[in-house]
DNA sequence: CAATCGTGGTC
DNA sequence: TGACCAAGATT
């Protein structure tokens, strides 16, 4: 029974896997063509809760940029930041950089070859191991992302709420994994997942599983997995100041590197909270244009009312540091803090 | 271990 | 408009 599930998911993916930049299509594996253990590995980070035709032209960017493990281990700390600005997630980021210093550092420059050695690199943990092992090391790991956890829910008909259900899914998805082409699986069922069993409104007509699903049978299958409700957001208040010399350099900060947006460049400010706080960070004339911006994060919204500034030559920041014009790029901005800028200069 | 940590697309 | 969702890891 195990066999038939793995056998015909795995005859649906050689007929329909997707094909994206960092994947090796199914015949050319068959023909014997090993997927870079440093693309699977760069594309597994940055699929983290991250869709992906998001990644996809990022991938393509640190590849050009950063072209074996190596280069990346050798960048700067600031550019790598500035690259993954917009893609969220920035602890990715900080721990990409660490994982790769260590790979080159600690391991000759090469990926570990097993999901329990990769499980000590920064950054990688339990779904990421079980990926990079399972797709470049053949390594018969078991992947559990949402998309698997959707599946098994229906497929065994599980009406336990996530996130309480986990080590059950687990177990029914190790239950699965077959030691036959346990990357191509572990890649067919996330397509699956992606595709036809998607959250709402599950194409079950056309799903090689159609018949082993339990959910399906009892007609539930819309209504699984079961989740606890999550809490609603609250919304958080500040002010954003935004200096510009008449030379074009822009005040900006790094902000530090825990917490929220952290390693990243920023616009000096108090913190955010329930109410707005005013923290010049220099002495200036600040004008109100008016607007404000509107962004949502993981846990809540933020109001971000503005300031700016034209100041002198010799103004000197109680924080934060004036970059270059020709040293600033507003794509190395997260994305909030890029909607300031746009909002002021646009 | 529950909370933290981004963003863009979709319905 | 707002809630949900996406190939999770860390503390």
């Amino acid at each position: 029974m195990r066999d038939a599930l793995s056998d015909s998911l795995i005859d649906w993916y050689d007929a329909h896997a997707r094909q994206m930049p960092w994947r090796v299509r199914p015949a050319d594996r068959a023909a014997g063509v090993r997927p870079d253990p440093y693309h699977v590995w760069l594309s597994e980070v940055m699929l983290q809760q991250t869709t992906v035709a998001a990644v996809r032209a990022y991938f393509l960017r640190f590849l050009e940029r950063w072209p074996r493990v190596e280069d990346l281990a050798a960048a700067e700390d600031g550019d790598v930041m500035g690259e993954w600005a917009g893609l969220g997630y920035y602890a990715r980021a900080r721990n990409l950089l660490k994982c790769a210093r260590a790979v080159v550092a600690e391991h000759g420059g090469r990926f570990p070859t097993t999901r329990e050695a990769l499980l000590g690199l920064p950054g990688v943990g339990p779904y990421t191991a079980s990926a990079i092992a399972a797709i470049a090391f053949d390594e018969p790991a078991t992947v559990v992302d949402g998309n698997v956890e959707r599946v098994m829910a229906r497929l065994h008909a599980v009406e336990t709420p996530l996130p309480t259900a986990k080590p059950e899914l687990t177990k029914l998805a190790e239950d699965l994994t077959p030691n036959h082409r346990p990357g191509d699986y572990a890649q067919a069922v996330m397509d699956l997942g992606a595709t036809i069993c998607t959250p709402k409104r599950p194409a079950c007509g056309i799903c090689p599983w159609m018949e082993g699903c339990t959910a399906r049978a009892r007609g539930i299958q819309a209504e699984l997995p079961r989740k606890i409700p999550k809490q609603k957001k609250p919304t958080r208040f500040g002010i954003a100041y935004l200096a510009r010399r008449a030379d074009g350099a822009w005040l900006l900060e790094r902000r530090p590197d825990r917490g929220l947006l952290g390693g990243m460049l920023g616009w000096p400010g108090a913190e955010w909270g329930a109410e707005a706080v005013e923290a010049p960070p220099l002495e200036a004339e600040w004008n109100d244009p008016g607007a404000e911006v509107r962004h949502t994060f993981t846990h809540f919204h933020l109001r971000m009312a503005l300031r700016v500034a034209e100041v002198g030559p010799d103004a000197q920041p109680r924080s934060g540091s004036f970059v270059a014009a020709n040293d600033f790029r507003p794509s190395d901005l997260p994305t909030v803090m890029r909607k300031a800028y746009n909002l002021v200069t646009g």
